[in-house]
DNA sequence: GAAAATACTTGATTTAAATCAAGTAAAGTT
DNA sequence: AACTTTACTTGATTTAAATCAAGTATTTTC
């Protein structure tokens, strides 16, 4: 979801477009962040850095924000953001985008709408990461992919399987077993970086039952 | 952490007190949800229902506001909101809520800040609850409780050993077993209710190891 | 204030998923 | 194109924490 049109329209002036290549940090967990990147072209995730663990909390499409944690807050960014391909952004200051909100209210009113919808996909996947077995972690994250990053029923991901497991917790190992096992029930069809979804019900079943 | 003050006196003419007793639901998750509150006195919890297990996310102290994810959003709570003890809030309509951040520059960003510091706050639980062990996850909410909730080196709580296990995401044999350990390691003492940090660096020490 | 119900604790056993191990496939590198 | 490195898969084993079981303590109810 992005913001309304008018909104689009007073950033449009303000803009300044960057580009970074594949694998390269857009913020660093626990540096400062002044910047708020609007993700016109690429892929991106997010993640939390524990220890030697990461932990991916989302996979951000074309039309994304990145950096609204820092509004109005200590300027640390509380998580890294690296790109998954070539990725085009819009930068703008963080000063500049506080100012715009305490001028217009509309403004206001688009950050707050798109920062809560966030705080629901958090909320869910904390009762992903903390709820569900194998099978239902794995679901939730292919119906994402499906129906909220490439909006396909069939696509190629530019995710490798180590990422695959940093979003659902899983070590590399389960997850290639339950991926085979989704394979073996005709669930998916998989090859390499390959994906496409055969019964999309059956997911949503592993989805719901956990 | 609350609004600003001027804020808060621009809520103060508004404001229309309610009171809850304990074990009161003050929003169920799922329906619809049109009243910010903010907590005088007492306690609460927010929560996600998932089947039959509650994952408690938060334990919020007076000062603290309940409902802010309604606004600019679908007016659905995405969590369920009950009172530990008997508590007196003040209650204000969404919608009024949001014409005064579209009217006020001010109170715009006090919203947005508090939402930032609770999104960084959830960022943290999601580390915890998918990274830690026993010993980490039962630290990390003792020291939400002593630094945040009860803002005291002991406390007497309002929640029971099967809300621990519903915050901490433990069962509650497990639970029950990693405070008798503190207990016998004299990291903390506890006697039914009542419980007193005794070394604090040992408990940072287990919440930063997991 | 006794009885019933619920909450909590402690010990034994089970289990889901991680780790360990070893091989294969794929992707970079020279 | 051959070599090296990294990524992925599959099987065997281990392990942390859940569940099961049974008892004790604490509330709640009448």
């Amino acid at each position: 979801m992005s913001l309304a049109k008018d909104q689009q329209e007073i950033l449009m002036k303000k803009q300044h477009v960057v580009t970074y290549r594949k694998g390269e940090i857009v913020c660093k967990q626990g540096t400062y962040a002044s910047k708020i990147l609007f993700l016109k072209k690429g892929l991106v995730k997010t993640y939390l850095e524990h220890h030697t663990k990461d932990i991916i909390f989302c996979v951000k499409p074309p039309g994304s924000y990145i950096g609204f944690e820092s509004l109005f807050n200590e300027r640390i960014s509380p998580y890294t953001c690296t790109v998954y391909e070539d990725s085009e952004f819009c930068m703008f200051e963080a000063d500049m985008f506080q100012e715009l909100i305490e001028q217009n209210g509309k403004f206001a009113a688009a950050v707050i709408a798109n920062l809560n919808m966030w705080v629901g996909r958090v909320y869910d996947r904390i009762v992903t990461l903390t709820q569900k077995q194998v099978a239902g972690k794995l679901a939730d994250i292919l119906i994402c992919l499906s129906e909220r990053v490439y909006f396909a029923q069939e696509f190629t991901v530019s995710i490798s399987r180590k990422d695959l497991s940093d979003i659902t917790q899983l070590s590399p190992e389960t997850l290639s077993r339950a991926l085979k096992d989704f394979k073996d029930e005709k669930v998916i069809a998989v090859d390499g970086k390959y994906f496409e979804i055969l019964d999309m019900e059956k997911l949503k079943k592993y989805s719901d039952v956990g």
